[in-house]
DNA sequence: TCGCCCCTCGCTATTTCTGGGGAGGGTGAA
DNA sequence: TTCACCCTCCCCAGAAATAGCGAGGGGCGA
């Protein structure tokens, strides 16, 4: 492991803000020679967030524009769970050729190499270095940096979970056993009916399980506990 | 990186079906000197599989006792993202407390560290080294081999999408961008006439939505949609 | 052009769920 | 022991979902 990497991932999860993100991954950028690092999220609640060394007149455009909606290295890493090299992506369509001309002029590097991170309920993050180099350059760099960087992303994408679960405040509601055999039975397909039965109980007491998982829950319906308990990992299907 | 671990990591991507991909456990066991190794996933379209080194026995008894629904293993690990040393996880349920003995009885060590990778749709993995130790032992060896185990997991993982990938005769369900929110509505717990005047469609229109949704998903009714489309990542609440 | 899928709207009858209200006994922790 | 929570069962009326039928226009790729 590169020299000062250690000492800087341990740094990351000191992490307090959205600053302090930021200058950890100029302090990557540094250590690596690179041109840019950036990390990347969207939370479980679907709010983005973004921490790295691209030119603020970049990332206004890069809105202003909605490139996400047309960026390749969005779209090809959103389906993907592996590490991808931009050289990789898809880039014929007309729309992505446009981004990349544009992202050219503002700085960005021709190479690229962005690593997808998934954490619980549909939480995504991107991971990404950028330089400007030849093709053979890059490779033999990534070839030696892969694993480590698949580290940082690692450590990048904890400190954000950890700084999101802080400030969500959720005090995570627990379900009874028989409230939880009760909402999967029901996440499941199984009418009320069929759960009771299932459960060899009456379908009134299995009613009142579901209805003290939904007031736990602080769920609107039966099928609003259903997805909150399946976000909350509290039961699984 | 310890020695010989390269050299399985690239046989790892060469695995091609369950049998060798329990072989590749084995060797990791015997390679790292544990009592087991485990790797266990469930595909975007909700199948298990699993391949590792505990007994057949214990398999069983794990799948008929239906243990995979009170394992605070599994639990606590789809509510997280970051490796956990079992140690970390709530056993305090008398549920936990018989599962746990059960294990112990069936050869499964007092010790385990467990690390959960999310991939697309929904896709989740679990990859699991177990031993009978003491703790000091046991957090040395962690230590030590941590972030060899986050590599070695993601190779597994890298491996497992590709053959679901190769296999999948399942098309994967694709949701219309209608259909998305509609469900998407349903399951933040709004009415359909809500969801309707949300969208501002009549409640008709949002019906045939939801209709198609539930036979795209195979679903029995709207709860279950709402389950499967979360579970594949379809749908973000 | 044809076919497929997407988007939109309508009707009816039946089944199911929802939101209140009860009651009693068991168990585990403070 | 007390208190809180869990498990089990019951009634009812109104609201909502379901299953089945139908219609038409638009877009996109073969």
């Amino acid at each position: 492991m590169k020299a000062g990497l250690q000492e800087l991932l341990e740094d990351i999860q000191r992490v307090e803000n959205l600053e302090t993100f930021q200058s950890a991954t100029e302090r990557l950028r540094d250590l690596l020679g690179l041109s840019h690092v950036v990390y990347h999220w969207v939370n479980s609640v679907g709010e983005r967030f973004g921490a790295g060394t691209y030119s603020s007149e970049w990332v206004d455009r890069y809105l202003e524009k909605d490139y996400l909606r047309m960026d390749p290295v969005i779209f090809g890493c959103f389906q993907r769970f592996t590490p991808v090299n931009w050289k990789q992506l898809d880039w014929s369509s007309k729309a992505a050729k446009a981004f990349l001309h544009d992202a050219l002029a503002h700085g960005v590097g021709n190479q690229g190499y962005s690593i997808p991170i998934r954490g619980p309920n549909g939480q995504f993050a991107l991971f990404t270095i950028n330089d400007t180099s030849s093709d053979e350059a890059w490779e033999t760099l990534i070839a030696e940096t892969e694993r480590d960087l698949v580290i940082i992303a690692h450590e990048f994408n904890k400190r954000a979970l950890a700084l999101d679960a802080r400030e969500e405040s959720a005090p995570a509601p627990t379900l009874s056993p028989r409230e939880t055999a009760a909402v999967t039975h029901i996440a499941k397909g199984l009418s009320r009916a069929q759960a009771a039965a299932e459960m060899g109980i009456s379908e009134h007491t299995l009613r009142v399980y579901i209805e003290a998982a939904r007031h736990k829950l602080g769920a609107l319906n039966t099928t609003h506990a259903v997805a909150r308990a399946l976000s909350n990992g509290l039961i699984i299907v």
